[in-house]
DNA sequence: GAGCTTACTCTACAAGTGTAGAGACAGTCA
DNA sequence: TGACTGTCTCTACACTTGTAGAGTAAGCTC
């Protein structure tokens, strides 16, 4: 399926995410939601969400007077869009070395580290496994 | 230190991992590298050179009539400042989560999983008796 | 010293993003 | 029915990014 590949600009991360935690809504909602976080106008907020309506990151739905918005876009596609560009830029498209990347400059705490090995234990077990 | 953090654009990326595998040299020479790859004409590139180094992200080094450019910041740094990007827009600013997505989501070889494994174990030694 | 080459400077423009004011419109309540 | 409230529409502006043409200046060659 090819699915499209999204890249939120900043402004969008923060309204998608009001969007998934209320959705749906109306766009007073949103920027009350954010009001507090990042200080948007009314404006601003129904602008970008209408933009994002435009690019398919989200979806009206009208009732009467009333415009409800949901999102277009699930939390992993915008997840997996977001380590995709990275991947994409910084190391050449590769997974692995970013993930060598991340493990070596962050500090992770034992019980970090192994809760990934068992992560990686499991996914390897199924890999193995399944076909 | 409180390093500052980078946030590339895509073309930024382009021109600086150029200068990275050429530095110091002059802009003809990264339009040059990219004509390839992108087909930027000179102005294109010389334009956002220059911009880089308003942000600092290059720094110049005049002679005589030509202008060297170099990178001011190394590419761990800007890998770094993509990886920060996406775990702070997607993840919550959490690296444990955006690591597991990404174990979860992308098909990694039974190789790539033992090499990652490898990694924790080494990690996970360090942190252990390193301190 | 006239022309060629190389590199640089200046200027500009379209699209996208962040930001928001002003005004219109509909429903409600006195 | 007039004021108020909540929501929407229209319009606009500044800044960033991608993109590049046109013109200028310096050095080299014959």
């Amino acid at each position: 399926m090819t699915r499209k590949q999204w890249e939120l600009t900043a402004g969008e991360w923060a309204i998608i995410q009001a969007v998934w935690d209320n959705e749906p809504c109306a766009a007073p909602t949103i920027q009350e939601a954010l009001e507090k976080k990042i200080g948007w106008s009314y404006s601003t907020v129904k602008t970008m969400m209408d933009r994002m309506v435009g690019k398919g990151l989200l979806r009206t739905q009208r009732i009467r007077n009333l415009i409800l918005y949901s999102s277009s876009i699930t939390k992993k596609e915008a997840q997996s869009g977001e380590i995709m560009r990275a991947m994409r830029r910084a190391f050449d498209g590769a997974l692995t070395p970013m993930m060598q990347f991340m493990l070596d400059s962050k500090s992770l705490t034992e019980d970090e580290l192994g809760q990934l090995e068992a992560m990686i234990k499991n996914k390897k077990d199924k890999t193995k496994g399944g076909k």
